[in-house]
DNA sequence: TTACGTGCAAATAATTTGCAGTCCC
DNA sequence: GGGACTGCAAATTATTTGCACGTAA
């Protein structure tokens, strides 16, 4: 587990048992894409393999994206990096199940995928079908209501839905 | 079922522009099905045919409902009254429209008809894929984070995701 | 009558699966 | 070398669409 202090990314939040065991938060990995693609795999048991690791690489190299598996395929496919449609699928869910990805649902079609696997919201631009991050120094003031009997909160999702403002 | 004078129920939340010009919250109806979902069909402009009218019925008679199309599919067919998918499809997108009912996304593959058309948020049970609406009372306190520049709020989903807890 | 609705079946879209062949450890 | 991984194509699931026929106003 060879990295050296994690920098100042809030550490993927406890607060709705999003933590799972062997997850790896990209704060303890150190900048360089291959090394640590390679490393982050390695750790949550998935084998480097070269699809694997080019994939890891257009999701994670360029700081929080929110792509779909399409999206995903589309620019592995430019970037000349032979992969199939269904091997993007395994991928996705394999770290979204590792915790190095959360599947966002935003509307009943497609889903996206947000390499920021921390607790945090989104805006949904209506039109666009775009996802972006809500700033975290925004974080809405939500305290979750209690859970009903027998049951445990998983997570919080809170989308805001945007539209253009006419004009 | 036979109530009178319009129970208390919340009118649509203007706040975050989610009125629709003509549309009809239950509050201005009393209490007979039949006359009830004739009226409100009637008032947005749409037909009240035979399979509108039982949609209607099946959907508003029970108070609030979170349905999928083929949920409301399977309902109508065993009430006996004789349905197309498609027109399930067709009926819940037109009631969504003009504000009678509200689409909330909630996984990446089918999305929900919530009767409650007013602002408010739900659970989510993972597994059971049910959903619940989460009681008033316990709203969660949640200012808006600002709209980017160009952008307005067209409305703010929340969806607590729960699962059963370990025992 | 006549435009609006409906049913059916075929068309899409997103995602999953089965399995033979490939590649990392 | 062997099991994990991948690609492809076929299978599923959710939803939409085109068009002939039915029906409320």
């Amino acid at each position: 587990m060879g990295q050296h202090r994690a920098t100042t990314y809030a550490s993927t939040a406890p607060t709705a048992g999003e933590a799972r065991p062997g997850a790896v938060s990209r704060s303890e990995l150190n900048g360089c894409p291959w090394h640590d693609v390679r490393t982050m795999l390695r750790r949550v048991g998935l084998r480097p393999t070269r699809q694997r690791m080019s994939l890891g690489w257009i999701l994670f190299a360029k700081g929080d994206r929110h792509v779909t598996a399409e999206l995903l395929y589309e620019e592995a496919t430019k970037a000349k990096v032979p992969v199939s449609l269904a091997t993007v699928y395994n991928t996705l869910h394999q770290l979204t199940e590792v915790g190095l990805l959360r599947q966002v649902a935003v509307d009943g079609s497609k889903s996206y995928f947000d390499t920021n696997a921390s607790e945090h919201h989104h805006f949904f631009i209506e039109g666009e079908d775009a996802l972006v991050d809500i700033p975290g120094a925004q974080v809405l003031v939500d305290k979750p209501p209690p859970a009903p009997e027998g049951y445990e909160i998983a997570r919080v999702d809170v989308v805001v839905r945007l539209r253009r403002k006419q004009g």
